[in-house]
DNA sequence: CAATATATTGGGAACGTTCCCAAAATCAAT
DNA sequence: ATTGATTTTGGGAACGTTCCCAATATATTG
């Protein structure tokens, strides 16, 4: 049919060395920057034809006989949430520094398109994984046989390695410092995660509960999906409560936001009539208005952190049970909390 | 040393064509849907086979073989930008429905990075890219010999398939509805870009002062970073210019939020004192108060188109000549402008 | 200078697929 | 049963590297 003209195809291995008057041996131990076992002027030689043909590696092949990629797969619940993409900037960073390249799956909340992508980084061969498990358990992150890294703290991976923040402590010194400020009637707006993440902040909020002798009143606790209109029903629901909370915890920044949003259509005042407290800290957090208190999570930190562990591993270096590397949160003090006025 | 277990390899396609009691070109046939070509009972055996052991295809192997490797790389100047969240989102969505992954490169506005990664996509033999340029010319770009998809319009790249906004004309319809509000003069905060996308819109103001005869007055225009201490920076050289204009049009949402921040800092009321106008309607542009009005940019729909074009390129479906899609902007009048008092 | 050690190099098998082509099996028609 | 067409299968050469081992060149020593 058309003439299509053959694509120029790339040079190899075999052309530089054709062109370099040596072997394509050679010219590999070049590649791989073998600088003891080849001779400086062969190596200019090689060097120079590299240039002249501008020649490019070809990764498949290396990858093929070498076994290695260079790559790693990030499977994170929702990239389109600030929290992951900055834990995201952290991880790729760290790992571009070390020469590896990162595919990003967006699980959104899906648990097939998780499975699937662990699918993908097994065909692919890749080199490490770094995950936040929704539904995935142990045994088929484990059954993959490539070094893992989990982002968060989690029961029920023993032998993996984590990097996460200490989101139980962090749920109990944002509660305290509703506390201290005179909060006695605090709501939590639970984000709902099918395993455990959420389920620190719920366990926190208990322990807290049960420890400062408050009255366990389960109205307070509403367990609401993980996005904007969870957060706006889990407000409403607390507000139309006959005696409603005077603070409010939120699982997520992005609940925290969507609840003052939803207080402020209500024309109840924050943080005049109800105190807001809430967690990650994500860059939208701090224009709001009031601005964002909340318990700030180190995401960037995080992802170098897992990159890191990921690293070792893949080279073999780290030891056989699961290290775990957990942030402390901290409370960054904005404008929607106030002193109860009880 | 330590006595290393030899991991257990991953089973071949020769191992399943043994165990099915077949050829490896059969097993490699029913791997490939050939369902014209291979009888309905020996397709069984051979599925057989691949559950019995747990066989998933070497991608590596395959792709050296085919020259095709299913993944495409982005690159875009800074994904912690929501804005760029959104149009990876997009992207990656249409992409993985056509069964390609994506590698997402950060390029962070540095020129040496973004052409790291075009030599990262071309020693991978990535099957396509899509990129936002800011140094990257023409040359460099089809020298990838790389099906290639540019986000954003761009002059310069006459061969090449693009996808993007019409910024020119959404820049003018920001400044026309700042006018018909009675706005004379109208600051414009210009985020400097090494090519040409910020140009659209400065191209756009300068239009607009002449078209609708207003004073020409160099001051009205600062030239900033695209982050957000340009933003606050921009604002404040406004803001104290003897004869400060009554709104402000800002190159993007970073800069107007942050414009806005500092505007509420110094006293001067928005939309009372000052009208603000963004661009891009990015995620936390809706949470400012007051909540910022802003020129919406399709952006998830931007990544699509992009993606739709990549794939028809890489499937050699593609005209000769470089395609463009240009999405137009729509104005989201939320609380950050209102009528001058003048 | 011979003999041995050491620094460089080259040849070829392997990695796990795909794909061409030929071989074998099946079917249809005489 | 024979021929020919058609379906189904198998064998082996690629794809472009790396890496082992042997071969050669060079340096060192007596």
């Amino acid at each position: 049919m058309s003439a299509r003209q053959d694509p120029p195809s790339r040079p190899t291995i075999i052309h530089v060395a054709r062109a370099a008057g040596v072997s394509k041996s050679t010219v590999s131990r070049v590649l791989q920057g073998d600088t003891a076992s080849v001779k400086p002027e062969t190596r200019q030689a090689v060097a120079r034809a590299i240039r002249k043909l501008g020649y490019e590696q070809n990764a498949i092949a290396s990858s093929l006989r070498t076994a290695r990629t260079h790559t790693v797969m990030l499977i994170a619940p929702d990239i389109a949430n600030p929290f992951w993409s900055e834990v995201t900037r952290g991880l790729q960073d760290t790992m571009e520094h070390s020469g590896y390249s990162v595919v990003v799956g967006n699980g959104d909340w899906d648990p097939h398109r998780e499975s699937q992508f662990l699918k993908t980084a097994q065909r692919n061969r890749f080199d490490g994984i770094a995950i936040n498990p929704t539904i995935i358990h142990c045994r088929e992150l484990r059954a993959t046989g490539i070094p893992t890294v989990i982002l968060g703290i989690r029961d029920g991976f023993p032998q993996i390695d984590m990097a996460g923040s200490d989101t139980y402590r962090g749920t109990l010194d944002a509660l305290a410092y509703l506390y201290k400020m005179g909060h006695r009637r605090i709501g939590f707006i639970y984000g709902r995660y099918n395993t455990d993440p959420g389920y620190a902040r719920f366990q926190a909020y208990a322990d807290f509960v049960k420890r400062n002798h408050l009255r366990a009143d389960s109205s307070l606790i509403v367990e609401v999906p993980f996005d904007r209109a969870g957060g706006e029903r889990g407000m409403q629901t607390l507000l139309s409560l006959s005696k409603p909370p005077t603070a409010v915890f939120a699982s997520n920044d992005i609940l925290a936001i969507a609840a003052m949003q939803r207080a402020a259509q209500l024309g109840v005042k924050v943080p005049g009539d109800v105190s807001i407290v809430g967690m990650d800290d994500i860059y939208p957090a701090a224009m709001t208005t009031p601005p964002l208190t909340t318990m700030a999570k180190q995401k960037y930190e995080v992802g170098c952190q897992a990159a890191q562990f990921l690293i070792e591993r893949i080279a073999g270096k780290a030891p056989r049970e699961g290290r775990r590397c957990v942030l402390p949160c901290r409370l960054v003090e904005r404008g929607s909390c106030a002193p109860s006025r009880g």
